[in-house]
RNA sequence: GGCAAGGUAGCUCAGCUGGUUAGAGCACAUCACUCAUAAUGAUGGGGUCGGUGGUUCAACUCCACUCCUUGCUACCA
């Protein structure tokens, strides 16, 4: 296993020179909980790594280059710039909300991006590593431009859905070339694609192979090179890093209309924004991170979507252009909300901005913390869980430690006890430290958040038996009892050092209530005697059920004010799309004997995703029919219902049973999908002519 | 279709290189306590580890097959 480092570096703590980055967020959208689940994972490592006296930087930035950001940009009638700069105030917001201390969020769109992204080019120029071919791609003859896979709209080659991408079918999830795609249109402009040559250049990958399968010895996870190694595999190929004008973005240096692929570009950013730094800070040095000898350490934090960007391009842009590679580059799954993914209709896509209206960010903080790992999994936030996770260990476990001993402390002048009460409990306390370091340094902060509340069990478990409540009733042992609340806070203090990278914003009220400045590691080792705390406040309220659901429902408000419009859009593209088939005799129309049926019984089939298994009354008995209508129709309304079956097609064979006919319906598909039904007065049987 | 990760108590998750009655937290029940933001403490009920078949003296842990979930599948970002 490639971590096994860990005990190494921790021994070294105080000398290590640490360059971390997240993702760059794309400057085309809200950052919602998703995102903030990696930048809040990262957070935690660059405090805790300060924390130990580690010297940390935390470097980010917006992407902010690309196709999608120019065509936004026009749709609201502004530039890019105006777009991007909008997006960098509103991250920014989001970010500082969330407590994400970043020592500098910059742009790719800087000047240092620009230097850097021109330099690694150079570099792969000279170096003989950049190919150029002429590619044949669809082009909106329209807007004068090529087409991403994702602007290319048209019907699935393979199973005929309407309404699919350019790159893989919803419905069938083939994978093709937007080429392939039958009746296609520009997702621009409507208009219909044609084909036309254009010279690309790209990287030539397989140069670096061997450095590759090298790196990735060290640089990655066992999960994750089980994955890259599908690439090595089948063989790399050459990467596509230009795209023709009009194109927001860099253009290639002394090549008029090609610009760098964003992509290209992108990792970049995390140099440009350290550079940004160095400018910014006296004594630090670009080049003690990047040359290609440097002892610092740098690490990616990812999503598991990207890996193959920072661990196939990035370290091979990196080699060619003689710089250093990354330490290592962590990826962590998605975050799926209720168990399946986030999505607008129901609530469950919730934008960063949405959720602070709500809620406390660091109750959020707190659950990742709670429940996140090393591995490469994804992610689920149980809503449920979630308060009951926060208030639990968070409100009832740690800060009732605190509460709890407050005001018998209070009682004495707020001064605590000159000796501690428990020797042996507060080492106890102390000895962890080395376990919860381990624990924050492999980034598994859920077995950190277990083992620091299984402590405030022992603490609480410690109070209820020594009881001071009871002592401080009688004279005689009222010194007793201060000093088993002195001890009680003693105990809360380490905890609060150890969820300090976790819950900034609460902990600097625990140091204004422990009247000391900011908490450090090293505290850990010299408790409070005899020491003046200030007043006690609350430190944190209980989550609300409530508020998540006033949360989850001002969420779907916003997304069905949008999908309102977008569904009208898509019905009246896809009517534009789908093209009228030829035209056929009236002996070929008669072949097919249309029924109206009725719907004796519909229920789900057990392993479909799509189906439901249909009973229809034709008249003269019945038919069972297999629909794909489950993503749209529930099954309880359709019974009873009048609808139009083909009567004599061909049964088929399904996986599920034989479908003996097909119900009528329209619609692109997924919720958009309506099923054809006769006005009142028709009966079952009767043939439809 | 190919590949990857996951499928363990009601919920969220631990279970390393196979070995006594499968663990934790939450939830639930009972009792205790009343200092604390109705918090805390003690005790208890509850799972045979997706399914099938193997390997083994012994499997949640290894192998094969299978089902389900999520994701990836490079000129999308």
């Amino acid at each position: 296993m490639p971590e096994q480092t860990t005990q190494d570096l921790l021994a070294s703590n105080g000398n290590r020179r640490i360059l971390i980055t997240s993702a760059l967020p794309y400057a085309n959208g809200p950052i919602h909980i998703g995102h903030m689940l990696e930048y809040v994972q990262t957070d935690i490592w660059s405090r805790f790594q300060k924390l130990v006296g580690n010297e940390c930087y935390y470097v980010c930035a917006d992407d902010t280059h690309g196709t999608p950001i120019m065509l936004s940009a026009q749709k609201q009638n502004i530039t890019s710039e105006e777009l991007i700069a909008k997006s960098h105030i509103d991250h920014q917001k989001d970010f500082g909300a969330f407590g994400i201390a970043f020592d500098n969020f910059h742009s790719t769109h800087s000047e240092e991006n620009k230097f850097y992204t021109e330099t690694i080019y150079n570099r792969l120029l000279e170096n003989g590593h950049i190919a150029r071919r002429t590619i044949n791609q669809l082009f909106d003859p329209e807007k004068q431009m090529f087409l991403p896979d994702r602007f290319v709209k048209g019907e699935c080659p393979k199973c005929g859905s309407a309404d699919q991408y350019g790159d893989n079918c919803d419905v069938c999830s083939a994978t093709y070339s937007p080429v392939e795609l039958k009746n296609p249109k520009s997702a621009v402009s409507g208009a219909t694609p044609v084909l036309k040559d254009s010279e690309h250049f790209f990287v030539k990958l397989q140069d670096f192979e061997a450095m590759l399968k090298q790196w990735l010895k060290t640089g990655v996870s066992q999960q994750m090179a089980n994955k890259l190694n599908e690439w090595l595999d089948v063989g790399l190929q050459e990467w596509d890093i230009s795209r023709d004008a009009p194109y927001f973005g860099y253009q290639i240096p002394n090549e008029p209309n090609k610009f760098f692929y964003v992509w290209l570009d992108a990792p970049i950013g995390y140099m440009a924004s350290f550079k940004n730094l160095c400018d910014k800070t006296a004594g630090l040095e670009f080049d003690d991170f990047w040359n290609k000898d440097s002892k610092a350490e740098l690490y990616h934090f990812i999503g598991k979507d990207i890996i193959n960007f920072h661990c196939l391009f990035w370290p091979a842009c990196l080699t060619a252009a003689n710089y250093r590679t990354p330490s290592k580059v962590f990826a962590h799954g998605f975050l799926t909300v209720n168990g399946t993914k986030m999505s607008k209709s129901k609530g469950t896509f919730i934008k960063a901005a949405t959720y602070l209206e709500y809620l406390n960010p660091e109750y959020l903080r707190y659950y990742f913390a709670a429940k996140l790992s090393s591995k490469i999994d994804d992610f689920d936030l149980n809503l449920e869980d979630f308060v009951q996770r926060v208030n639990s260990d968070l409100v009832n476990k740690y800060v009732n430690i605190a509460s709890r001993c407050a005001k018998l402390v209070q009682k004495s002048g707020g001064v605590m006890h000159a000796e501690i009460d428990h020797p042996s409990l507060l080492k106890e306390f102390q000895n962890e430290a080395k376990q919860v370091e381990t624990h924050y340094e492999n980034r598994d902060y859920g077995k950190a958040s277990k083992l620091i509340m299984s402590l405030a069990d022992k603490a609480n478990t410690y109070i209820d038996e020594k009881a001071p409540w009871k002592l401080a009733k009688d004279e005689a042992t009222a010194d007793e009892a201060l000093k088993v609340c002195s001890m009680g806070i003693n105990l809360f203090r380490i905890l609060s050092i150890y969820l300090k990278p976790v819950l900034p914003s609460l902990v600097t009220n625990v140091e204004n209530f422990l009247n000391a400045s900011p908490l450090t590691w090293s505290d850990i080792q010299s408790p409070l005697l005899s020491h003046q705390l200030n007043k006690f406040i609350p430190l944190m309220k209980r989550v609300d059920i409530k508020q998540v659901e006033a949360m989850v429902a001002s969420s779907v408000e916003a997304a069905a004010q949008i999908s309102k419009t977008t569904k009208k859009n898509n019905a009246e593209k896809s009517t534009k799309i789908e093209s009228i088939k030829p035209e056929i005799q009236f002996e070929d129309f008669d072949k097919i004997d249309l029924r109206l049926a009725k719907i004796i019984s519909a229920e789900h089939v057990e392993g479909a995703d799509k189906l439901l298994q249909l009973k229809l009354d034709i008249g003269e008995g019945e038919k069972q029919v297999f629909a794909g209508i489950k993503s749209a129709y529930a099954p309880e309304d359709l019974v009873g219902k009048l609808t139009v079956m083909v009567a004599n097609l061909a049964p088929r064979k399904m996986r599920f049973g034989l479908s003996e006919g097909m119900v009528l319906a329209a619609g692109p598909g997924k919720k958009d999908l309506w099923l054809l039904s006769p006005d009142d007065g028709a009966q079952p049987g009767m043939r439809v002519k």
